[in-house]
DNA sequence: TGGGAAACTTAGAAGACATTCC
DNA sequence: GGAATGTCTTCTAAGTTTCCCA
């Protein structure tokens, strides 16, 4: 929803009676438990009959459990049977290097040509096989499936010493380190000019685990005692992994094509698995690394070493009667199961929180395809209640029971401004909130319906608004502040998402907060969609579903962090549009200079002849002398380094010196330009039409650069992927590429078009959110 | 029935790959 | 042809919701 929308809303909702402050309808105050009063005196302010819940109370205390997945508690596990793995079948092949005496044009488009029938056999293979669940009737979805096999999952390769010359160094002296402690410094050297690497928490973490790891293996092999992470010296070893990333991009496209291949044929295994008899695809078949734990924000756990994963610790899910593939040499399976209720292929439980890490189906699967559908379905369910909702939190807003007041105001910030429901965290999280978790800092007030939101949502992206709000929502949230309430409290003190949840499932099955973001973000989408009027060129069509797009994006607050370069960017762009306006009144002076006539005929045309200062044409002229001087340097040196390698002879200075001449030339075209206003005409500017064709080209292309310029910055902080891949119900998209004629390709990338398959073959031109 | 565990979706960063520009 | 830039994919962290048991 946008801004805009929510004011409609707002107005829909606005009341007209004024409302009485609860503290004085209520007579009686109920006093919690002593236990919970130390942080919510806010429940004595005696509004209302209902209870604080105890979630404050509980101070995040969350208890996590530290033993290690017992195999002597999970079911009794079937007797792991090693067999050898079933061959599945190829599905591509590639060209054998046969060598043809062709050119080498000609040789390419041999290439694609076979590749493109390759790729239509395939495809022709592919869709006889293909399950379009979507024409299937809707089946019971507590069973994920009936038969399921796998091979298992690809785990990392095993840990390759530093060469012997590679060291830590402490105190300046080199330290032998076994390898599993070495391991741990790489992972840190890795980061060193990462933002991670400068964080004290994340250094503290890591120095921790490392210590830990160090003493685990016997200490340092040459009796050095490491004590301060300050004295730690990681560059070496930092310079070395650089070296090694230089030269793995030196390799030529043929030998990075190679390994490719070869990476591609040994994932083949894993990368399918058989569901109920059809080949699907795995999503993230590979086990994750051993590496430093990456939080977001301010993450107390950040740094700290995220173990390797050994097949021991991996639960394997399959069907009774498939093959269980054989564990790597030497090593079993933690566990094998049969459970059907559940999607995922394996698990294992990892040592930062003591939680469990899925394998899964990729999106183009049918199962994920039918929970995506579901999701979007589910969404436009809510168009039917969504009325009722509002029109019952309009009315609760001034109910004289708090938690019925607490809920109204909750879902209304949660329809309008579209935020999470907002779970309770632990202490070893980072602190960031949602709905039911905001905190009284989190939000201001300001007379008479202003309100600032700034806070830290998921991801630690700040969530930043200063709106307007409905009234009565002003004054609850005055209410839900009022002392003894103070930084630190739960705005919502009587609230949490599964009271929210199940108060919505009152109106709808399966409602829950989230769903509303999907709902919203739909729903804005369709309407934005709506008001692209259906003309213009695909790319004119493009740029207004982006800026649709976007606006779903901005309600949902995904952000990006601004790319290094961007500012200079940004720059370099203007600069160039400005270079090409300077072009095109030039193009016009010369024309002038051709007919002294047509400036009284055609004023309109010559209208911007002056906009230039001379200063900015001083500029300008400035800036290309310089590129150009630059360009040829560049070229002389490159020039040589080939010649160099090549065994050649090199350029003498007199070349460079050359170019440099005729640069110098151009420059006092320039000078002189400037001077007398008079261009020196080009032999191709021999007739005002020729002239005139050229600024018609320029101010094509001064549009096209503004356009994208223009977008680029738009888009700069926002990040419209999330939206469009979790978001905005796919049939938005599709109905929008048939109705304006816009190819399906220039919305959805390849993985996109397979993962919303469904969507694309589904909808019709007709078709609504 | 509450609360922790489990299972799933959503998220931005980083790395890989493709395209554009000079 | 190679560097710069942009786009797409992969990775895994961080949420929400559901499940299940004491």
């Amino acid at each position: 929803m946008t801004i805009a929308d929510a004011s409609k809303v707002n107005r829909e909702l606005s009341s007209d009676e004024d409302d009485v402050p609860l503290s004085q309808t209520l007579k009686k105050r109920k006093i919690e438990s002593t236990n919970t009063a130390s942080l919510q005196g806010d429940d004595a302010d005696g509004y209302d009959s209902d209870e604080a819940i105890s979630t404050i109370s509980k101070k995040k205390t969350k208890k996590i459990k530290t033993e290690r997945l017992p195999s002597s508690s999970s079911p009794p596990s079937p007797q792991v049977k090693k067999r050898t793995t079933p061959k599945p079948k190829k599905i591509k092949k590639e060209d054998g290097d046969v060598k043809l005496k062709t050119t080498k044009k000609e040789d390419q488009e041999k290439k694609k040509r076979k590749k493109k029938e390759d790729e239509e056999d395939q495809k022709v293979k592919d869709e006889e096989d293909e399950y379009k669940w979507w024409e299937k009737e809707n089946e019971d979805d507590t069973i994920k499936w009936v038969t399921l096999k796998h091979n298992g999952v690809i785990f990392p390769p095993p840990y390759q010493p530093l060469p012997s010359h590679i060291k830590l160094y402490y105190d300046g002296k080199p330290v032998d380190l076994p390898p599993q402690a070495e391991e741990v410094a790489g992972f840190f050297a890795a980061l060193l000019e990462s933002d991670h690497a400068k964080n004290p928490v994340f250094q503290k973490n890591f120095f921790n685990d490392f210590l830990q790891v160090l003493k685990e293996n016997g200490g340092p092999l040459n009796d050095i005692e490491i004590k301060e992470f300050s004295s730690c010296d990681f560059t070496k070893m930092f310079d070395y992994f650089q070296l090694q990333k230089e030269q793995k991009k030196q390799l030529t496209s043929q030998e990075k094509k190679q390994i490719r291949l070869e990476r591609e044929k040994f994932e083949e295994d894993y990368k399918f698995c058989e569901l109920d008899g059809r080949k699907e695809q795995v999503g993230n078949f590979k086990v994750e690394p051993p590496d430093l734990f990456r939080g977001r924000g301010a993450h107390p756990k950040t740094g700290k070493l995220k173990r390797r994963v050994n097949p021991e610790d991996i639960v394997l899910n399959l069907s009774e009667d498939a093959p269980i593939p054989p564990a790597p040499e030497g090593h079993k399976w933690g566990e094998v199961r049969h459970d059907n209720t559940v999607q995922w292929l394996a698990m294992w439980r990892e040592n930062i929180f003591n939680s469990f890490k899925y394998v899964r189906l990729a999106a183009n699967s049918s199962l994920k395809g039918q929970s995506d559908f579901k999701k979007f379905e589910k969404a436009r369910q809510l168009k039917s209640y969504i009325d009722a909702i509002r029109r019952d939190y309009t009315r609760n807003l001034k109910s004289k029971v708090m938690l019925e007041r607490q809920k109204a105001v909750a879902i209304y910030l949660i329809d309008v401004f579209a935020l999470r429901a907002g779970g309770e965290k632990s202490e070893d999280e980072a602190d960031t909130v949602g709905c039911c978790s905001l905190r009284y800092e989190h939000v201001t007030l300001k007379p008479p319906n202003t309100v600032i939101f700034d806070f830290l949502g998921k991801d630690s992206i700040r969530f930043y608004q200063e709106v307007e709000v409905d009234k009565q929502v002003f004054k609850n949230l005055t209410i839900f502040k009022r002392p003894p309430k103070q930084p630190g409290h739960q705005l919502f003190d009587r609230l949490d998402p599964s009271i929210l949840n199940k108060y919505l499932q009152n109106y709808m099955p399966g409602l829950t907060a989230k769903v509303f973001r999907t709902y919203n973000a739909s729903k804005t989408m369709q309407d934005q969609l709506d008001l692209i009027p259906n003309k213009g060129s695909v790319a004119e069509k493009l740029l207004k579903y982006n800026a649709a797009n976007r606006t779903v994006a901005i309600l949902c607050n995904h952000q990006r962090t601004v790319t290094k370069g961007h500012a200079q960017t940004v720059e370099k762009a203007n600069n160039r549009i400005q270079e090409l306006e300077w072009q095109k009144i030039r193009c016009k002076r010369a024309i002038l200079q051709l007919e002294k006539d047509l400036l009284k005929k055609e004023p309109k045309y010559f209208e911007e002849i002056d906009d230039l200062t001379k200063e900015d044409e001083a500029t300008i002229h400035k800036r290309i002398i310089e590129r150009e001087i630059e360009k040829y340097q560049r070229k002389f040196v490159r020039e040589n380094d080939k010649r160099k390698f090549e065994k050649e002879e090199l350029l003498p200075e007199s070349q460079l010196k050359e170019w440099l001449e005729k640069v110098e030339e151009k420059k006092q075209e320039f000078e002189k330009e400037l001077k007398t206003g008079e261009i020196e005409l080009k032999s191709t500017w021999n007739s005002v039409e020729k002239i005139k064709a050229q600024v018609e080209k320029l101010e094509q292309r001064i549009q096209t650069s503004s356009i994208q310029l223009k977008d680029k910055e738009e888009n700069s902080q926002v990040s419209l992927g999330t939206s469009k891949i979790n978001y905005i119900d796919p049939r938005l998209s599709v109905v929008f590429c048939k109705k304006y004629d816009v190819p399906i390709e220039k919305i959805f990338t390849k993985t996109l078009r397979e993962k919303f398959k469904w969507a694309i073959e589904s909808a019709d031109e007709n078709w609504r959110f």
